[in-house]
DNA sequence: CAGTCGTGGGC
DNA sequence: TGCCCAAGACT
């Protein structure tokens, strides 16, 4: 790859006039902020995040203050986030934590990306922005900066490459990896966005592969789009909503109004089951795990 | 590896 | 208005 440089000192100059106030971020978040901010951000809007992580820091502030609880309390506290088997899987990395790692959320990749809910990219990111670990952090934004940038393209493929991750690896700096990784990411947040980037204001244009050649429209397969209506996961997130709020059991009746088809309501409530977001109990009735 | 898994805001 | 998609992981 070219001159390394042509593109990290103005993303990191750029960072340092722009980077948001996020708490996470901040001098005084501990690994475990870090850690939990990670897991509630995937494929969720910051806008969304910040409320909650807020309060799972004053409720859960540390890893033994969360493996202290029920799952089920870490599910009803996830609220409206979505993807709510993170809620297990942070209250399963806090149990993790406290019964392996003396309750200190662990500094290394391998053993990070071994708790549940750690894959590649929160495993790298949480070494990196919790420990200062020099680490490739490929998630969607810099995926789609670094597609632009370098290769090129509109958009980065479907799945990770291993030629993006050679990229990626090519582009750390010797010292400060970690906000080099924050600063990119932030980048592909505010400015190289998926719709409608702000490429007026972007610090790298002038010595952007995509837009040195014009912008050229993405001609690679087909995103997958992702419908919802009608579909088990709205029926899940119906009824997981009634146990939420519940706060104990729910006859099988407060289930049943809340999903006309039955035959899918039944299917959906024992995913919900089966994934450990929900238990059955004697005299047909559910509530959340204990 | 393609499918599955929530939710709500922006354009 | 409907469609797109937002710091992925797991099977």
């Amino acid at each position: 790859m070219y001159e390394p440089n042509r593109l990290r000192e103005p993303i990191l100059d750029w960072y340092s006039e722009n980077a948001r106030d996020l708490p996470w971020r901040r001098t005084d978040a501990t690994p475990w902020g870090v850690l939990v901010s990670e897991i509630m951000l995937q494929q969720t809007p910051v806008a969304r995040v910040l409320p909650i992580w807020t309060m799972w820091m004053v409720r859960w502030p540390t890893p033994a203050d969360l493996a202290a609880e029920s799952s089920g309390e870490a599910v009803r506290h996830w609220g409206r986030l979505g993807y709510p088997r993170r809620a297990l899987r942070l209250h399963g990395c806090a149990q993790a934590i406290v019964a392996d790692h003396g309750g200190e959320v662990p500094s290394d990749y391998t053993t990070l990306r071994s708790l549940p809910g750690i894959g590649d990219y929160t495993a790298a990111a949480v070494a990196s922005f919790a420990y200062g670990k020099s680490h490739a952090v490929l998630d969607t934004n810099v995926r789609r900066v670094l597609a632009r940038a370098v290769s090129a393209e509109e958009f980065p493929p479907n799945a990770t490459t291993s030629a993006e991750r050679r990229i990626a690896e090519a582009l750390i700096p010797p010292v400060g990896a970690a906000r080099w990784a924050v600063a990119v990411m932030e980048l592909g947040a505010l400015v190289c966005t998926a719709r409608a980037p702000r490429c007026a204001d972007c610090p790298i244009k002038a010595r952007c592969a995509w837009h040195l050649a014009g912008k050229p429209a993405y001609d690679g397969p087909a995103r997958k789009g992702q419908t919802y209506e009608g579909t088990d996961r709205q029926c899940r997130g119906r009824l997981l909503a009634v146990l939420r709020q519940a706060h104990g059991a729910v006859p099988k009746a407060a289930l049943d109004v809340v999903w006309h088809d039955s035959v899918q309501r039944e299917r959906a409530l024992d995913g919900l089951i089966s994934d450990g977001l929900a238990e059955a109990l004697d005299g047909d009735s559910y509530r959340l795990p204990v």
